[in-house]
DNA sequence: AATTATACTTACCAAAAAGAGAGTATCGGC
DNA sequence: GCCGATACTCTCTTTTTGGTAAGTATAATT
């Protein structure tokens, strides 16, 4: 996994542009869905994943599994699985034996990539004053 | 709450100058520690408060509480904590009976809530097609 | 004939997260 | 002297999540 550097300035101009017009949304169950899906797509495993296979492209199950260090096969087929019905990735299965099946982003997966690129970012940057928190934080008192 | 729209185009522009910036990251630890901190960040109940300071400004807890539909008092403190932990937000309290709290976002906060922008643009933008490709995948075969 | 490889699925179990509800402290008002 | 208001905390129970391990199918390999 390599942190941000896998998206490309294309990708995160598609980002930028969004955030060029945001839209006056208040309609709660658009905010709603809204949110559920974030809470769906900001998990650990898929943005591992999805930051994965950005960086290689094509890749094969036990591949992404070899490649995310501490996923259990469980949590790399469930993941996966969603990430398919949301339409973030594509399944080939290849009628082989023994089985190969290949996943890659598809369009959507990637600008979500790229929309997660800014909080990524956020993170990276501020990532020591949030430790320096923390820090008084927990010796005060 | 109201979706996106209440973030300015100044916190925007903070977030576009972080995107314009992607740093070669790859240290593992430091991959680690940011992934830990979106996890930790990229909560349901955190993300609606960051939203509703972001609009209000100043709110106190039980205001907090009645603004956030489903929101149990348990969650709220501890998102609270959380939040004052990691520097996101402020805690005063005012020595009175019966007791005062107020509660803002500081800079840090509102970075943050900047940075989100483009992930909640990216699933407001998309959510009819990922709707339609979850559709698509339940009713096939 | 047993072994290996791949991409899973299923069953079971432990741990973590979250909801419900009661308890606490204190002061002003009735 | 009891009630209500505020901002909690504590305990108990339920729900959700995730890990482990075993099972499956099949063809090539040893």
């Amino acid at each position: 996994m390599a942190g941000i550097s896998s998206f490309t300035p294309a990708q995160i101009a598609e980002a930028e542009h969004h955030l060029d017009t945001p839209s006056p949304e208040t309609d709660p169950r658009v905010d709603r869905l809204v949110n559920e899906l974030i809470g769906r797509v900001a998990d650990k495993w898929t943005m591992l994943i999805l930051e994965e296979l950005n960086e290689k492209g094509v890749m094969r199950f036990s591949e992404i599994g070899r490649a995310i260090e501490g996923i259990s096969q469980k949590m790399l087929t469930q993941t996966l699985r969603l990430m398919e019905r949301d339409g973030l990735v594509t399944r080939t299965v290849y009628p082989v034996v023994p089985p190969k099946v290949e996943y890659q982003l598809t369009a959507l997966g990637e600008s979500l990539g790229a929309a997660f690129c800014g909080v990524w970012v956020w993170a990276e940057r501020h990532l020591q004053e949030i430790e320096a928190s923390r820090e008084a934080f927990d010796t005060r008192d």
